[in-house]
Parts: C-alpha cells; structure tokens; sequence
DNA sequence: GGTAGACCTGGACGC
DNA sequence: GCGTCCAGGTCTACC
C-alpha cells in the first residue's frame, strides 16, 4: 500500500536523506542504483514491514510492502512524520541566515532537516556507536546489532529491523562485545537497554518535550556513553540547536575555514557559531563548508 | 572544575 | 604474517 504525506515548505527528502550518515546505517538501505531510501519497520502490533521512501511535490510517499490496519496505518505516518521532520519549521532560522553568504542557500535548498530514526532509542544507541571510531566501526557495529537482534523481514528475511529494548535488554554485556564488537560501550548500550525496557527510562518523552535545551541536555548527559559530543548530536536530532557537536571532524572542517589547515579544538569550534545563538548547531550542520 | 589515563577496535605501517 | 602505533569520545580517579 501507499501513503502520501505532505510537509512544511520548504521540503527535499533528497536533503533530509543526505542530511546525515544514517541512511547507511541499518535498518535503513540506501539504494545508490534507484536512489530510493529504505527501512525496515517493526510495528506495535509486531508486524515487521518494508518502507519505500519517494518525493511528491507535497511531501513524501511511503510504499508500504503489505497493506496495514487502520490503527497501523496511523503509526507508520506518525513514525515518518518524525523521521523526516515533516512539520519542522526553519523559518526563523532562514530569516537569520539571509546575511551570511555561507547559509544564504539554505532555504533554497530546503536544508535544516536530519534525518531521524523511528525512536530516540535507536538514535542514542546509534550515536553511541559513532563516538571513539570510524564510521566503517559504526556501520560493522549496527548491523551486526540488528542482523543479530533485529526481527526478520517476512518477505526478505535477511533484512531485519532494528531491535527492541528489550531484545537487547535480555542480551549479556559481554554478548554484545564478543559478537556485535562493541568494545567497551557494551555494558553502556545494555544498561540504556535495559533502563528503556523496564521503564525506568522514558526515552521518547523528551520529543516535544518542554524542557529548556540545557535540561534536555542534562538529562542526555546522564546516559552512559552519551558526552558533550553525543549529547549535542542528539539535541539537534531532537530539534535544539543551541550546542555545536563538536567532534574531530567539525575541528578538522574548522581548521580549514578559519585557521589554515592548524589543529584547532573545541573552543575555536564553539567559537566560531557562538554568535548564531539558539541556532549555533543548525548553522554547524548547514554551512557551506570550503572544502 | 580541570586533567590524565584507560577503554576497544580496526586500519596503517614497518619489519 | 606479525607486532606496534594511532585515531576516535567518554568515563573515572585524582588533584
């Protein structure tokens, strides 16, 4: 079946996709040869599908590998409508970037977006499997995660989709190092399972939530294998942008715009967006970067 | 509050 | 083929 979504202007699922690298992270499939993004999607009622992702000129078309109940229907377009950011404004953010020659493309090309999985569970986990490694580290990582945990496909059972808490939750810390080679954040990916799982952590209370960003980033900070770093990445997944994720490659693209090629750290990053204010991490992420 | 060292993996490099 | 070094953020102990 087919579901077609309309999205805030301006909007480019093109942009949203390549927003950042999850769309190589499973269970997303990037198809370089259609240039179509897919994911597989476990639902509430424990149907696992495939998602088919397509531009409309209103929005977004999600095939749908099966046809969906009424109620699952409304829970796919609730998880889309989240992981494309559909209803996200940035119109302030473009109003703001209008005198800035390295953002004046913004608008015009509908960035701000980033890509999201279905859960925040997933991302934290995700972005804890970024932090410490390459990025051919964190893609061995995920997908061993949900080849060896993830439910199957019905139709394609090598393709799974992203596991549950509390798979995970049932899976020993030295499982998940021997097999998935998560090294020493084993012990911090099942303990955030297991906190998830048994309730004691209400991870996706904090979408829409209304706590101020150095709140919201308080309680990122407390999980276990999330840092400054991490915690910023997760804000702007979260759709705050008042922290700059600093990492060796935003200190490498700084060294290079601003201080010919010389090692710089983190407080010449967070120096140079500190005068962008609450949109320091959007204007990060959208700058037109010289190299 | 700031800092040093450990954590773990895989790739690059030298022998 | 083997051993060594290094890069990549976060945590913990210590000052």
């Amino acid at each position: 079946m087919r579901l077609e979504l309309s999205a805030r202007p301006p909007f480019s699922l093109h942009q949203v996709i390549h927003s950042h690298g999850w769309p190589q992270l499973a269970p997303f499939l990037w198809d370089r040869a259609s240039g179509e993004l897919r994911r597989v999607e476990r639902l509430a009622t424990g149907r696992v599908v495939e998602l088919r992702f397509d531009p409309t000129p209103e929005g977004v078309a999600v095939e749908v590998d099966t046809p969906l109940a009424p109620a699952e229907q409304a829970e796919l377009e609730a998880k889309v409508d989240w992981m494309l950011g559909l209803g996200q404004d940035f119109s302030a953010f473009y109003a703001a970037t209008r005198h800035e020659p390295k953002l004046a493309q913004a608008e015009a090309l509908a960035r701000g977006r980033v890509l999201r999985s279905s859960t925040l569970f997933e991302d934290v986990l995700k972005t804890i499997a970024t932090t410490n490694t390459t990025w051919g580290g964190t893609i061995r990582m995920i997908d061993a995660l949900v080849r060896l945990y993830g439910e199957p496909l019905p139709a394609d059972p090598t393709r799974r989709a992203f596991p549950t808490p509390e798979r995970l939750a049932a899976v020993d810390a030295d499982s998940l190092r021997a097999e998935v080679k998560l090294g020493y954040r084993a012990p911090y990916v099942q303990g955030l399972a297991q906190a998830v799982a048994s309730g004691s952590l209400d991870l996706e209370a904090l979408r829409g939530s209304e706590l101020s960003t150095p709140e919201l980033r308080q309680r990122l900070l407390a999980i276990k294998g999330v840092g400054g770093y991490a915690a910023a990445h997760l804000l702007v997944i979260l759709g705050r942008y008042d922290y700059v994720p600093v990492d060796s490659w935003a200190r490498s693209l700084v060294a290079k715009e601003w201080h010919d090629g010389r090692r710089v750290g983190e407080t010449e990053v967070n120096a140079a967006f500190e005068g962008w204010g609450e949109w320091r991490g959007l204007a990060y992420w959208c700058w037109d970067w010289a190299d």
